[in-house]
DNA sequence: CTAGGGTTAG
């Protein structure tokens, strides 16, 4: 910031700029401000930096002294071309200060992603004793994400409330899409209803909270009734119903958008573009997205990173290690963390651990100007022991420069069960179920190990405690895609109406499979029953119940494709290579982490998931 | 003069 004066001195001197300048000080003082105000006007909508600075130091270099209206065209300025120590030299050189000032301020570093600094500096201006405006309201709610920001948040609303701003509509929807990101979906469905008019903004608002939080068949029927009624859409509104299409891998509907936004000729495409190629990915059709990809004019790093997730999810190891090596060589995009995260997993499902290690000690190194980040050394944890290399995977969590994550440790816990290795498994599984009491599944990864070695006292204590602790947060669902429609399947479901043809379906496959040598997986069953029990519990899976629903009805030649909204269980994932073996299908199966292609009875992640 | 929604990962 001291550097401000000498540079500004410099760039006065050229330029002909100058020339109105001069002109301006030749009609006289009175004509100063008009000048001034009408050259700022015009860099601040053509984003002209340097000359927006030039007139700037001449000010400064003829001793005017800019009253408020131009201070602040200085800072909006700054701060609309990303230069925020600049506008906060500025501002903090104003004698005075008003709203505007303020928002200007707190819009800059909102928009750079600063929160804290906004909402610091709305505090200060509370204090000041600046009253806030519905611009300064809708600004400084942007900021007020994570758990901090959000209980601000809440303060904020009621304040709006007091000022009698709830029911505009800038202000309004940024408070909903404030409590929608905190995951408080009613509160911001409460604030949506209550808006006495709609926007495209602010029924987008709303759709994105749905899909954001996963919910995405209730974002999909809310834009459905918003279009019914007549709302138009953007290409925003357009990216997050892909987003939730692309959770519920609705194909069918994705398509249609797909064709939709085609006809429309939407701008900022890159964007719609970016959704699609997610979208496809994950309704398991990754050559459509690579299409996209191949034809798109121009690429941002996220139609990079979507790419490689989609190949990394994928298990193609070897796509995702080409397609990073061409976007290095691109050198318009630099990859980032996202980018990182995908190509480690990419490496890590794909089999590519020397490669995946290779890639990790590059970053550790520092040399793409990426900090490895505690998600990255998940990732080389997943990629060791998913290799078999659980000691080597154990002694990197040890050395890591991060405290071990539930996450981290339950990556570990998983490769432990694969590769039966009882003496860390027991240690990880021992610390995991303390970390994390409340998760199910490690509990029954524990009791497993213990069981394979025989050790039937730490088995009944595990079991016991888990009865006493864990919870299942979400119940188990799988869908299935037909016409158009998603038909979707609990464990305990009475709902659907040829649940009674499903259900013997699931047993005369498992009758057959057993003549064939199929014996079902009792440990994947958590609950503590007989063995009877178990296989009933296990033959109730919705997985199995969705699969014999697409063996009754996806026509022969078509892959059947189910999606699990969790991981799916051993038991399954063996039923669903006999299913792709006797009928000779090809299934392709989505659960919470990655795809399953099965063809002839082989699984594309080979058993490791 | 100052303002709201979005795409990749977890």
């Amino acid at each position: 910031m001291p550097l401000l004066r000498p540079t500004l001195n410099s760039l006065c001197t050229k330029g002909h700029l100058q020339e109105a300048l001069l002109q301006m000080a030749v009609k006289g003082p009175e004509m100063l401000f008009d000048g001034y105000n009408m050259l700022l006007n015009d860099c601040v909508n053509r984003k002209a930096i340097r000359e927006g600075q030039r007139v700037h130091a001449h000010m400064i270099k003829t001793c005017y002294l800019p009253p408020l209206y131009l201070r602040n065209r200085l800072v909006i300025l700054y701060t609309k071309c990303d230069y925020l120590t600049d506008a906060r030299y500025v501002f903090d050189e104003m004698p005075e200060r008003n709203v505007v000032s303020w928002t200007a301020m707190i819009s800059g570093y909102s928009q750079r992603g600063l929160g804290f600094e906004a909402l610091h500096l709305f505090v200060r201006m509370l204090r000041s004793g600046t009253e806030p405006n519905e611009f300064t309201f809708a600004t400084v709610l942007t900021s007020c994400t994570g758990a901090s920001g959000f209980e601000l948040g809440r303060q904020i609303h009621s304040l709006i409330i007091k000022h009698n701003y709830e029911s505009h509509i800038f202000v309004g929807s940024s408070l909903l899409d404030m409590y929608a990101k905190a995951g408080k979906i009613i509160e911001a469905r409460g604030v949506f209803e209550s808006l006495p008019e709609r926007d495209v903004v602010s029924c987008t608002a709303i759709v994105s909270g749905y899909a954001q939080l996963g919910l995405d068949e209730e974002a999909l029927e809310l834009f459905r009734r918003l279009q019914k009624e007549g709302i138009s859409a953007n290409y925003v509104t357009y990216a997050s119903v892909l987003t939730a299409l692309s959770g519920l891998a609705a194909l069918d509907h994705g398509k249609q958008v797909h064709n939709h936004v085609l006809r429309c000729e939407l701008p900022f495409y890159v964007v719609i573009q970016n959704s699609l190629i997610d979208m496809y990915s994950k309704c398991g059709n990754l050559n459509y997205s690579r299409r996209i990809f191949d034809r798109m004019p121009e690429r941002t790093v996220i139609s990079w990173n979507a790419m490689l997730v989609g190949y990394s999810k994928h298990g193609r190891g070897r796509e995702v290690v080409e397609l990073f090596r061409l976007m290095r060589e691109e050198k318009r995009v630099k990859p980032d963390c996202v980018t990182f995260l995908a190509v480690l997993s990419g490496c890590s499902h794909g089999r590519l651990e020397d490669t995946g290690l290779e890639i990790f000690d590059e970053m550790v190194k520092g040399n793409n100007g990426i900090q490895a980040e505690i998600e990255h050394y998940g990732c080389v944890v997943d990629l060791l022991g998913r290799a078999g290399r659980v000691e080597e995977a154990f002694e990197f969590i040890k050395r890591m420069p991060f405290k071990p994550t539930a996450a981290i440790w339950g990556s570990l816990l998983g490769a432990c069960r694969v590769h039966s290795n009882i003496d860390i498994g027991a240690f990880v599984g021992q610390r995991l179920v303390e970390i994390e009491p409340e998760n199910a599944g490690n509990y029954v990864i524990l009791s497993n190990l213990y069981a394979s070695a025989g050790r039937w006292e730490d088995v009944r204590e595990v079991r016991e405690l888990m009865m006493d602790k864990a919870v299942i947060k979400e119940p188990g669902r799988s869908w299935i895609e037909l016409d158009q429609t998603l038909h979707t399947f609990h464990a305990s479901d009475r709902s659907h109406p040829r649940r009674e043809e499903v259900f013997w379906k699931v047993k005369e496959l498992s009758i057959k499979f057993k003549e064939a040598g199929y014996v079902p997986d009792l440990s994947c069953v958590l609950y503590d029953v007989d063995e009877e029990q178990k296989e009933k519990i296990l033959l109730a899976h919705s997985e199995k119940l969705a699969l014999a629903f697409g063996l009754i009805v996806a026509p022969e030649k078509v892959p059947i494709r189910v999606i699990k909204n969790l991981r799916i269980c051993v038991d399954c994932h063996n039923f669903a290579k006999l299913i792709s073996k006797f009928y000779g299908r090809d299934v392709s199966l989505r659960d919470k982490s990655r795809f399953h292609h099965i063809v002839g009875g082989i699984c594309s992640c080979g058993d490791y998931w």
